[in-house]
DNA sequence: CCAATATCTCAATATATATAGAGAGATTGA
DNA sequence: TCAATCTCTCTATATATATTGAGATATTGG
């Protein structure tokens, strides 16, 4: 991760439409979802807006579309949002361990399934 | 962190001065630096371009400001950013354990600070 | 108080981004 | 093959964002 692709992944996140899918997408899991069935959860968005965003989020590696039938299915990348996480703690944590600290402390409560691995 | 501020922070840090102004600060420690020592790190940008993107920071919530006799000095809000991490990590981990644990796991490895701390 | 310094504010302009609507390409089932 | 379905592309337009330059405001030292 480098800064040009944190910066288009940044961007990519600063839509409402475009939050809103990935977190659609990552709670749909690998199994992804229709750009139809995205665009019914967004409010019945038009096709072309659709269109547009997905392919934002696509372009900045947030999202993968393979094609099935008559839809394309859209999923998260979560390699690309683990590498943006890590892209803003490495670059804060460096200096200045009380912003990773909060945060890895709140995380390592919430994610059980990470305890007794994440102090590797 | 609800989703109107951190799509303000995504906003925020989806500028390239911008996010090179954040990195710095962060760098840069509680002290701060001023408006002017700011500009000089990022190719000598003019007065007008530092103050509105700076203040674009400070309204993302991102830094904050101080005057300090003729100066203002900025410095990096660490709970902001930290809250910001979070905000993705919580909202990606809630389901999905391989978005975070590769980030918990390179941080961990990365911020000796937080060993013995992490798994609270 | 005055001149110098540091930064902000405002207006004009350039550029980028978001949305809607019309229509094209791909795929499937009859 | 034909009609239906799904999604994309293209064009026009609206809106938001970034940059510059001129000038205003606050602070300090003489």
């Amino acid at each position: 991760m480098n800064d040009k692709r944190a910066l288009d992944a940044f961007s990519a996140l600063a839509q409402e439409t475009r939050l809103r899918i990935v977190r659609l997408l990552v709670q749909a899991g690998p199994g992804g979802m229709s750009a139809g069935a995205i665009g019914d959860a967004m409010d019945g968005a038009s096709s072309s807006r659709m269109s547009f965003h997905l392919s934002q989020l696509e372009h900045a590696g947030l999202v993968q579309s393979r094609r099935e039938g008559r839809s394309i299915i859209y999923s998260a990348s979560y390699p690309a949002l683990s590498d943006l996480i890590q892209f803003l703690m490495r670059d804060c944590c460096q200096g200045h361990p009380e912003v990773c600290n909060p945060a890895l402390k709140a995380l390592s409560r919430q994610c059980d399934h990470v305890k007794g691995d994440a102090h590797v």
